[in-house]
DNA sequence: CACTACAACTTGTATGGACAAGTCGGTGCT
DNA sequence: AGCACCGACTTGTCCATACAAGTTGTAGTG
């Protein structure tokens, strides 16, 4: 008899059989078309619907939730500007490609970044030292010429693959604390924190360079392949420069992206690539 | 007797004093939500409104433009999804500072970028063709395997320098319009939103490569040198992709900052480095 | 068999009404 | 003067309906 329903429908293949309107607030909270702005996107990301499938048809939709047309096409219409989904007149919204919604905490932490993507990080301590800070570093840190710094050299793995060199320069107040912590296993600004030195704002610099022959050794990469170069100043509440740091990346296998919605704010994010 | 309703009105100084219906297309013409958004879009870019002024109230539009209130609602959602303006409860929607949307506008646009650090920017075209879409590409745009695709290759340079080789594919309703374009003199960004095609959102993704021997040529730099890469698809304020690039920078001359404070959405820049 | 035409589906467009929620200015009270 | 309150106005949300336009599968035609 609804054979004709069934046909567009069977391409949501959907498990749990609801037949209710599913759960809807109907009273003060969030506006509908938004809960179900919402509810489809959180079915996106979990892969409910892989990039190039249809969407269920409004109509369905609109059965499912048990609202009108127009919140539905409401709903859709956001995930649409967002570039989730994809329409064209005549045929259901196409599924465009997975979202990404991640704090942006995690360009900082190579350990907080590495677990956001399910991968368990590590570290190898190359070297660690004192130093005294020449010109640049001096004014990067806001430092006098000649004054002790702690110079810490980090190779960063995750799943046991190195993906990263890290240089990492501290001042003393900083870098003192460095000697009684566990380079290996936690992640340092984790450590710092606990002990009161938080991170309020940083500047990092991208951009590209050959590997030298040690790095490249290290990383495991030919020499003078290309490597993503992150150079980053961390600075405390007070403004007080708090790490001058240069990351270097493996770049056939992590790259940024930064997702960037006109008129809202710019989400930066580190990716690692498949294996190819 | 009316004196309330023209007390909102006067923050509108409506110079030329149309109380008919201002012209409107109802046939086969462009919808009319889209010919009410171009027509606003257009009268804010020539400052009709400045930045933090109240648009019309959706009651005068509406008698302004002869529609019902729903079609004056699609058009301020196109705007608001592009950006233009900041619309809140009980009150008109506020016109936005372009300069809100001027860092992602300098990530977008070579041209605008280069402009705003005080070099003059121009293009050579390296090659201009039609191409059938495979399948990633395909899958990109949102178009079907196969179907005709507009390439478009340029050497983008700043004061006569080359800094970055630019490879961009448009759908076909984008690309067509290029062939009656200046792509040499100006932006094709600035030259697309005066058709009323919008950049709404983009993903890029930065990682780092070694230059091919063609690429290396036309950029002026060794043959296998780092270059910066930004591949990018943007979006418009319906979903709908408008263009796949491949831009590829020198990377001794160019680089990426991310300013972030805490709490405080990231900023993302380019740089181009003084010459040593 | 190839092709056409149609019917059923889909989304896009547009209208009208109704109520809730927020802003803003003025009124009147203390 | 300072303050609470109210009412007019505004946008946000939601509903119901109707038609246009595009897609797709099916049935009928040559």
């Amino acid at each position: 008899m609804d054979k004709s329903v069934l046909r567009r429908g069977s391409v949501v293949p959907c498990g749990s059989g609801h037949h209710r309107p599913l759960s809807l607030v109907r009273a003060g909270s969030a506006p509908l078309h938004r809960q179900i702005s919402d509810a489809l996107r959180l079915a996106m990301e979990a892969g409910r619907w892989q990039p190039g499938d249809l969407l269920p048809s409004e109509a369905e939709l609109r059965s499912r939730y048990g609202v009108s047309r127009g919140t539905i096409r409401q709903a859709l219409a956001t995930l649409r500007a967002e570039g989730a989904i994809h329409g064209s007149r005549g045929r259901p919204a196409v599924v465009r490609a997975p979202s990404l919604s991640q704090p942006f905490n995690e360009l900082l932490s190579f350990s907080a970044w590495a677990r956001s993507l399910g991968r368990s990080p590590s570290a190898r301590v190359v070297g660690l030292e004192e130093r005294r800070a020449d010109s640049t570093m001096a004014a990067a840190l806001g430092l006098d010429e000649g004054s002790p710094v702690i110079h810490l050299v980090r190779l960063r793995l995750a799943d046991k693959e190195p993906l990263m060199l890290e240089r990492t320069t501290f001042p003393p107040q900083v870098g003192s604390r460095l000697f009684h912590m566990d380079l290996e296993g936690h992640s340092i600004y984790e450590s710092l924190a606990a002990q009161g030195i938080v991170v309020a704002s940083a500047r990092q610099r991208i951009d590209a360079i050959g590997a030298p022959t040690t790095d490249a050794r290290l990383l495991g990469v030919a020499s003078r392949s290309p490597l993503l170069r992150v150079r980053r100043i961390a600075f405390g509440p007070d403004g007080g420069a708090l790490e001058s740091a240069d990351d270097r990346y493996r770049s056939d296998r992590v790259s940024f992206t930064v997702d960037n919605s006109a008129g809202r704010a710019p989400l930066v994010r580190g990716l690692i690539q498949a294996v190819s």
